[in-house]
DNA sequence: CAATAAAATTATCACACGATAAATAACTGG
DNA sequence: CCAGTTATTTATCGTGTGATAATTTTATTG
């Protein structure tokens, strides 16, 4: 739909630029591809993502062996930078409390994937191969819920060890599936503020952190 | 990749039947498109759809006239009945409390759209275009948030008159969201329990139930 | 039972797709 | 500045797709 010819100058055809070194074209093809899968699915053509990058189409087959291996780049590219290390010192930090941790933590979190591109992707993605969600739903569960409940039971003064049971996890992955579900919200409907976001993360929190005392003062 | 050549008798290969009327093989069509469009997404072939139905695929076309309008009554097929008007007066009979109440409506709830078929394509159309999303998205509000915190305020004994602000809504959005995602989550990694889902169910409506307690206590 | 309306099939078109082979052009080392 | 390497393009193949026109088959009715 918004993909158009290529028409760079309105009159020469042309393009002048050729021969970059493999890796830099090989980034480039990504990049293009990562831009037109996020719009249209990974339907998108070969033709259209060659497009993108400025190269003709069989140039695509000297670096990816087949399309399915482009798909690959495009998942590695997207989901396995979007964890930042630093993340996991603002989740450990003892000097602030559980809640305002995770109100930095999940500021800058959904800032990363509340994206087009992230949030599309990753649902085409999960749509077509169960891996992917399998994938994410490790690294939710064991990098943000767990260290919740472990950092929470602690700042309670609740000591149940290091293990997290699966019934613990319900209320966080509640939360944690309503932002993302929000987020996708957002970016359906067009909105996307900033403060808004923070609002919401605030209310999730809230609701977790007065849940969780709940819970833990009738437990015991 | 789980549709194969059509091989019903592995020796007569010819379909003995043929004339249905007209509403009866539309009926079956859509019912083929449903099944295929859930697996495969909307890029499914008209072949593909054909073949699933028993028929050729140009009898496809004159039943409709391209295949948009194919995928529109597969929207309808799905989507428009997915609302039971029994569910209004569940959420209304006010000799009950307003968990119990929405506990047995979002089991029934649940049951019928945590299924492949409808999340699958829920996922698929709200990728494709914002409308079908801005209409579940209205569905859910009108239908079921706002009468959530109107239901509640009551109970709580506050009055606060008919309309339901945005940021009330926020809160019973994150856990609709929650509950959402848990769908999807059950539905990619295979499991899909009764039982676990009513408990999911009941710790998002006691999460909600203890939140707007505190909040409406605060506000006094 | 022949005539007729329309349901269904056969045959086919134009095009877009993923992929491959051969030809060309740009950079590099001597 | 020439030769060799290789990044890039041109040309093309086979297949699958949405869609249309012409033909055949089925059921109904006078």
């Amino acid at each position: 739909m918004s993909i158009q010819k290529q028409r760079k100058t309105p009159e020469k055809e042309a393009a002048p630029r050729r021969r970059l070194s493999p890796e830099a074209r090989r980034d480039e093809i990504v990049d293009a591809a990562v831009t037109l899968f996020a719009e249209t699915g990974f339907d998108g053509s070969t033709r259209d993502v060659a497009r993108g990058a400025g190269i003709t189409q069989p140039l695509l087959y000297r670096y990816f062996p087949n399309k399915e291996s482009l798909i690959e780049a495009v998942y590695a590219r997207v989901f396995l930078k979007s964890w930042d290390p630093a993340w996991d010192e603002t989740l450990a930090d003892r000097s602030l409390p559980v809640q305002e941790r995770f109100q930095t933590f999940y500021e800058a979190y959904t800032d990363a994937i509340f994206q087009p591109v992230w949030l599309r992707l990753w649902h085409f993605a999960s749509l077509r191969d169960a891996e992917v969600y399998g994938w994410y739903k490790e690294v939710v569960q064991e990098q943000i819920l767990k260290p919740l409940v472990r950092e929470r039971r602690a700042e309670l003064g609740v000591n149940q060890g290091f293990q997290v049971s699966a019934a613990e996890l319900e209320a966080p992955w509640l939360l944690h599936g309503g932002l993302l579900n929000y987020g996708l919200r957002m970016q359906v409907t067009g909105r996307a503020d900033a403060n808004a976001r923070a609002g919401v993360i605030r209310q999730a929190l809230d609701m977790y952190m007065l849940f969780s005392q709940n819970k833990l003062s009738l437990d015991k």
